[in-house]
DNA sequence: CCGCAGACGATAGTTCGCTATCACCTTGGA
DNA sequence: TCCAAGGTGATAGCGAACTATCGTCTGCGG
C-alpha cells in the first residue's frame, strides 16, 4: 500500500502508478477474474513488486476503487458552494456512486464490502458534508435529527445496494428519491413509478 | 445445489444435509476461512461429493443462509396475522436479519452480494408482505406510491449494510427507525441518537 | 431379488493467491 | 561522487479452490 512511512522513492511510486492503472484496466475487463499475475505483466512490474504494494487483492482493488472516487466524487464534494440546495447535491452523489459501482463490476467483486469501502471514503469529506447538512437543517429541508456523520453511511447503503442491484435509471431513481423522503419526511415527493419483476428459486427438498 | 429435477436418492439427500449442517459448524468458527476440505471431512463425506452438490464456496455459503433464514426468517413472516401492526413485524424482520449477518460474519464473507441473497429469499415471501403492505396502505401508515415488492429490495439493503456494520443496537434501531419513516413520512418518528465516531485513513502521495 | 442409474470416495492435476528468498540495481542524502 | 537504504525482478514453494477421471457401491423401480 501507500501508507507514507515517509516520502517514496520515484521508482517505488512510479511503481504503484503503473500497476493502478493496469489493475483498472484488468479489473474493468470481464467479469473482474483477471488474475494479479496479469495485472502485474500489464504494469511491467514483477508479480513480487506488485505484492509488496498491494498485499492482497482486496487492497489493491480497493485502493483502484479510492483513485476512481478521489477522481469522480471528490470534486462534487470540494465544489459544492453555499448556494447549492443539499437535495440535489446528496442525489448526485449517490447515483454516481452508484453509477460507478454498476460500472465496475469486476472491480467491486474484489472489493469485497462495498458499502465499507464507501463509507469510509464518504466519512474523509466529513467537512465538505458537514455544511450543506446544517445548512439544509437551519432551512428546514433536512430533519434536524439528522447527524452529519449519518450521510456516509446512508449513502454508501443505498448507493452500493443500487449499484449491484442493475437496476435502471428509474428504479434507482425510485430508491434515492425515497433516502432523500427519508432525510425530509415533511417535503416527501411522490415516488417515480416502479417497473416489472423477476422469478423465484428453489430450495433442498427430498419427496 | 439441491434443484430436484427429480426426486432426491436418500444417500444422496443424507449427504447434502450433512454437508450444510458442517459448513454451518465452519464458517461459524474463525473469521470464515474453513477449508472446503475440511467441511467435507467433518460432514464425512469425500471432497468430490461436496462439489457435485455445491459447485464453488458461494454455491455452499448461500445455501446456507438460506437454511438460517428458513428457520430464522419464514416463520416470521408466516405468522403474520390481519391484527399485527406493520411497523413492527419489518422492524422484527429487518432487525433479526441484521443479527443474523452480524453473527455469521464467516459466512457472510463467503456469499458474496449479501443484499442480493437476502434479496432473492425475501421475494420468496411475497406473498406473506403484499397483504400487510396493502393493510397498511389502506391504514395511512404505509406511503401509497411504494410497491410490495420494493420491500424485499429495502428490507435486504438496510439489514445487510446494518449487519457488516457492526454496529451498536442503537445505531442500527436508528437507522432501521429511518427506513420505516421513509416508509411512512406523515408519521415520522424522532431518530434514536448517535454514537460516536471513528478516524480516517491515508491515500497513495508523494511528497 | 435383481440390475442399473446414479451416487460415492480416492486421487491426480491445474491454477491462482500469497509468502519467502536473494542477488542486483536505483535513488537520494551526505 | 559515493554508498547504503531500500526498491526490483526472478524464482521456488505452499495451500486451497476447483476439475476430471475412475472403479466401486447402493438405493430403488421393475
Amino acid at each position: 500500500m501507500a501508507s507514507q512511512g515517509h516520502t517514496l522513492r520515484i521508482d517505488a511510486f512510479s511503481s504503484i502508478t503503473r500497476i493502478l492503472d493496469a489493475a483498472r484496466r484488468v479489473f474493468a475487463t470481464g467479469d473482474g477474474a483477471g488474475t494479479l499475475d496479469r495485472i502485474a505483466r500489464e504494469a511491467g512490474v514483477g508479480i513480487a513488486t506488485l505484492y509488496r504494494h498491494f498485499p492482497n487483492r482486496q487492497t489493491l482493488a480497493r485502493a483502484v476503487y479510492e483513485r476512481i472516487f478521489t477522481e469522480e466524487i471528490q470534486p462534487i464534494l470540494a465544489q459544492i458552494s453555499d448556494g447549492d440546495a443539499p437535495r440535489p447535491v446528496l442525489l448526485d452523489v449517490a447515483e454516481r456512486l452508484s453509477d460507478i459501482a454498476q460500472r465496475e463490476r469486476g472491480l467491486v467483486s474484489s472489493i469485497g464490502n462495498l458499502t465499507e469501502a464507501t463509507t469510509e471514503l464518504l466519512q474523509r469529506s466529513t467537512e465538505a458534508i458537514t455544511p450543506i447538512v446544517q445548512r439544509a437543517q437551519q432551512a428546514g429541508t433536512i430533519r434536524p435529527d439528522i447527524d452529519a456523520d449519518d450521510i456516509p453511511h446512508l449513502l454508501a447503503m443505498v448507493a452500493a445496494a443500487l449499484g449491484v442491484l442493475d437496476a435502471d435509471r428509474t428504479t434507482r431513481r425510485r430508491y434515492l428519491s425515497l433516502l432523500l423522503d427519508a432525510l425530509n419526511p415533511a417535503q416527501a415527493t411522490p415516488l417515480p413509478t416502479r417497473q416489472p419483476r423477476r422469478p423465484a428459486k428453489r430450495g433442498p427438498t427430498r419427496t
